[in-house]
DNA sequence: ATGAAAGCGCTAACAA
DNA sequence: TTGTTAGCGCTTTCAT
């Protein structure tokens, strides 16, 4: 069975490819018995429209592009989603590139690896430089997700990381908790800003840092979180009474590694992450969280994809938008008086 | 900077497009000379390949899709990282696309929704009719991938589900337990087939299935895995003293189910799963579970999507391979007399 | 080793 | 309302 083009059905039906691909498309001004005799002729043959044939002719092909780090921890996944369901209310269909935070890849993708392929692309930056600012700009539809910051010409979309990390420590402090150490300050921009909203807290309340984490935090994960615990063991160090680790996946390592030490959470030591992935209602304790609004920041990412599509020609001057986040307190960080959920 | 073509580089290097092209894509009959003079302009001008339009005319992307029903779980995020590794290994981009285990989508893709943009399709199904044997095989790439079963006309690579629930359930029953209940047993052919393998680990041992828990399970995930244990208590059913899931985010809710009632694991109820996402070595206890061979999976599914690619002329009988697995005990499933890990 | 030119399947000006 | 036709950017026969 060959491939059906258009010319195919237009030559079966007696019409032209032009009436055929005013039916395919739905165009308004084509009369109900054409419609109809083209239709037929579509279904016999089986026509099945060359999305990619249309790409290159119309210059829009129904799919977005998100670019993200990796797919293995639940951040990006639960991302996705979001993306996914957005687009979906603009009958657009996400396909995700994983880029493995790598280098060479991301810088592919901003160089336009994608266009003609998606009519726009969100990319999660992890390893793209951030003083870009001597690039060119693209000359496709790109917004910047989440918390990496390459430079100032770029349309980017996230949470603000300084505010998001400054409500999780001000919650320690407000439960009580003196000796908080941070894990994962080292992890990119990303770690430099929700250091700085540590940081913040702490002076705010007239705390001083304690004594920094020996080990630092390689990758983001699981993993990651429960070396620097264990770490922090070896080198036999004052164990904190509170953890505000880099993102939940760092703290479920971190609780691991409390936990395979003997200690107790929040008991012991409390523990608080960001990201709020699903995961967190399931460990023991539910770790608490800082949830950023996903769907919000799909939405946003994808109007402003679409802005960018209007004004090709004029460009405007880059935005960095916020969306909004909340905490969400769980077990894992209620002081002990408290007691915990019935 | 409007786009430039290759016209525009032969252009300005004072060549025709064919050599151009020849230069981009590494034909080897290309004086060093002219190699030279053809990539300055290449550099000076900027140019990217479209590779929209390549594909049109040579009918292959390099891209590869991956359609999953879901990336809010951990098992499809954990699945194409090993696709998009094995995909990296022979030069081919991955592109995932999330159906939301939605039964339109999926026809749509089996359909070839997503031709001329991939040169092949791996689909985890979902919803796919199992006897969809008169539908006309598909004329591009195809491979199922994961534990549905649509019809015999397709390509398919996963692990022998029976084997694999069998595996688990005899881990069980050789640790002591008795009382042993599937969670998941309705969900889908997947559903089915894990219910076999309980089914005949429990005959070959003499072992009568306990009655079986009045809550169906809807969902393959943490929150369904919680419920159906909860439904459990609130009937006041007999507790087994074991539980086999259909997959570990169900074991996760179950086990999460059980702690809130007080039971704990695996002292009073052993709890084992199926996927070994990387969760499972964080959880409280860390999960019992069933490995498959992620890596080995994905390359045998790029093998069968090369075959397909070769023999587009020729087809063959269609192909159903397991790729292995392995059992990987943790505390969840240790029996009590044996003690847990150091 | 390189050039000229015919499409790949589709859309959209331009015509009628 | 529908037909005709010129490309979208690229690859690839056929020439040279």
């Amino acid at each position: 069975m060959a491939k059906v083009r258009m010319q195919d059905v237009a030559a079966h039906a007696g019409v032209s490819t032009r009436t055929v691909s005013n039916v395919v498309n739905d165009y308004v001004h084509v009369s109900p018995a054409m419609r109809e005799r083209v239709q037929r002729s579509l279904d016999e043959l089986g026509y099945k429209m060359d999305y990619v044939a249309r790409g290159l002719k119309s210059g829009r092909t129904g799919f977005i592009a998100l670019a993200v780090p990796t797919l293995a921890g639940p951040y990006f996944g639960e991302l996705a989603e979001a993306v996914v369901h957005a687009a979906a209310g603009r009958s657009l269909t996400v396909l995700v590139e994983v880029t493995g935070g790598d280098l060479e890849t991301e810088l592919r993708i901003v160089r336009g690896g994608l266009t003609n392929l998606a009519d726009g692309v969100l990319l999660s930056a992890l390893a793209l430089p951030l003083n870009s600012d001597d690039q060119p700009p693209p000359d496709f539809p790109l917004v910047l997700l989440g918390e990496h910051r390459p430079g100032r010409n770029l349309d980017q979309v996230c949470i603000d990381n300084i505010a998001a990390a400054r409500t999780a420590v001000q919650h320690l402090i407000e439960g009580g908790y003196r000796r908080i150490a941070i894990i994962g300050a080292d992890i990119g921009e990303t770690g430099r800003l929700r250091y700085e909203g540590y940081r913040q807290a702490l002076a705010e309340a007239g705390i001083a840092p304690p004594e920094a984490l020996p080990l630092q935090l390689r990758d983001g994960n699981r993993a990651g979180g429960m070396a620097v615990v264990e770490s922090m063991f070896s080198a036999r160090m004052l164990v904190p009474d509170a953890i505000f680790a880099f993102n939940d996946e760092v703290a479920i390592g971190a609780m691991r590694g409390l936990s395979a030490h003997g200690l107790r959470v929040p008991d012991d030591v409390a523990v608080i992450g960001i990201d709020n992935i699903v995961e967190d209602a399931y460990t023991t304790p539910p770790l608490s969280s800082v949830a950023p609004d996903l769907p919000a920041l799909a939405e946003r990412a994808l109007d402003l994809l679409d802005e960018q599509s209007q004004r090709q020609l004029q460009p405007r001057a880059p935005r960095q938008e916020f969306t909004s986040f909340r905490l969400v307190v769980r077990d894992s960080s209620r002081p002990p008086e408290t007691g915990t959920s019935p």
